[in-house]
DNA sequence: ACTTAAGGTCTTGTTTTCTGACCATTCTTT
DNA sequence: AAAGAATGGTCAGAAAACAAGACCTTAAGT
């Protein structure tokens, strides 16, 4: 999340059990809402590195608010550091690329206090997942096959490919990164589709964005891209089967693959502060 | 759902698949969310018929909003008419004895078009909870098996006892229904905690809360009972066990029956309605 | 040089919420 | 019967968030 503290809301102190429910309340400002789903657009790969984001009124108009809250929003989310603002003509806001190290000292204060929670999260989105790919392979139709195919297909081609043009270093633009991203959001999205429950689908996307508020996730680099590759097969072809077991494990692993990533990242980039280092 | 159209916010035409969730935002005022979560505590049955809400102040500090605020959203639910209020010393917001019938017409203009959206929401809750009885029955230690007999033994306890009273009927205060609320709430709750995800608890509760937030939920009255006792059990012995797979499908059968109940009392509440019957 | 499209800044008014006080009612205690 | 206490009912002022719009600055295109 990338709400702010404000006065008048006390910390999340929420859901205190004995009373079933009632507790603080929180009241997510519009500025709140726009922060959010702006991250979790990035982090669905919606706005890939480099990309521009929609002008300010643009967005403004798109969301339906006015445009100092899209204003507010978006410094936010430039104070984080997850976003480079240009002016001029061709200017907007664009996703920043590598912002992880630029960054650290707010990426660790964001994420320092909330550390036991993100293993949490972690935890669920790999529980999540798996569920959702269990009922896909319940669930799926003759178009569920068809778009889950061609999705991997996709994906399969943009992972083989060779690098996209000669200099694919940081600050290229929309570089061969950015095609694995989009069709790996397409392949898990044509699944959790295929699952036919909007509610889990959206509960999906939170943790993926609530995961990926503070540090941003590049999952698939290096030596990673193969697993992944084999691993989307195998999960793609066991739902396709109807294997609900299979799909389940698949996606375990699947996902576990990427909690680790993220965790190492995430111990490394805490390393350097004043911490002996975070239980593991 | 409670939420007034408030001019400033188009209805909800929310999330344009094609931008990847970015579309109209809704802000849901702090009046909104009270009224909700007042709503959704009665409906679970964490104030029975015949209770006593907290008083004004009281409810303002635990929820952290003002009064004001808090007497707009009880307002707004006496005006639905699932409270009786009363004034002087002994007084409050009493929940009232027979809301259902009297409030029909509210009730129904508030949920009717969210049907579709709480079919998809009752799906997911059997999905969720199956998911959390399967991780419970993998991470169980000797502490939660200890809880979830205990309260195994309570709500079979609860549940067998005698009706409390003479007259059980509608408006006998806090009945028989209450206990056996109450024991199945912990019941689940020692399984949820077994399943050792906070995040995914606090999902499982909120669909709760989205479900009954319209509606009261009273899934264990006649002989239905019977069938949610062996449910309990066997569900309490699988997790024990620690056959995720049993205990998967023994959730996923329970919820579905809760499932079927809420589903047929909506409809039942609908029917009256100009609506033909909508699909089951 | 002019136009254009983008961010940056400012003002004004409206709505919502918070704060705190005070009044009215009814049960309990003296 | 009278005083006290706990509750809902009401109101007024302050603060915050937000919307709407105008205007400026920057930088790329023409």
């Amino acid at each position: 999340m990338v709400h702010e503290e404000r006065p008048g809301t006390q910390p999340d102190a929420d859901a205190s059990p004995g009373r079933g429910g009632l507790g603080t309340l929180r009241v997510p400002s519009a500025v709140d809402q726009v922060a959010d789903r702006l991250l979790t657009a990035i982090a669905l790969g919606e706005f890939s590195v480099g990309e521009r984001l929609p002008a300010e009124r643009e967005l403004a108009a798109i969301l339906g608010v006015s445009r100092p809250t899209v204003r507010a929003a978006v410094a936010r989310l430039r104070d984080i550091g997850c976003l480079d603002v240009t002016r001029g003509r061709a200017g907007g806001h664009y996703v920043r690329s590598g912002w992880r190290e630029e960054s650290a000292p707010a990426v660790r204060r964001t994420l320092e206090p909330r550390w036991e929670q993100t293993k949490a999260l972690l935890d669920a989105r790999g529980l999540v997942e798996s569920l959702i790919a269990r009922t896909a392979a319940e669930r799926r139709d003759a178009r569920d096959i068809e778009r889950m195919t061609a999705a991997l297909a996709e994906y399969t081609e943009a992972a083989t490919a060779p690098a996209t043009g000669p200099g694919a270093g940081p600050g290229a633009g929309p570089a061969a990164g950015t095609r694995i991203r989009r069709s790996d959001a397409a392949l898990h999205h044509a699944i959790t589709r295929a699952a036919k429950n909007e509610p889990l689908a959206l509960y999906s996307r939170q943790l993926l964005r609530d995961i990926s508020a503070g540090f941003p996730i590049e999952p698939y680099r290096g030596n990673a891209t193969e697993r992944a590759l084999a691993d989307h097969r195998a999960l793609t072809d066991a739902v396709v089967a109807g294997d609900g077991d299979t799909a389940a494990s698949v996606a375990a692993r699947h996902f576990d693959l990427t909690e680790q990533a993220l965790r190492a990242a995430l111990e490394r980039s805490l390393r350097p502060a004043d911490r002996p280092a975070p239980e593991a």
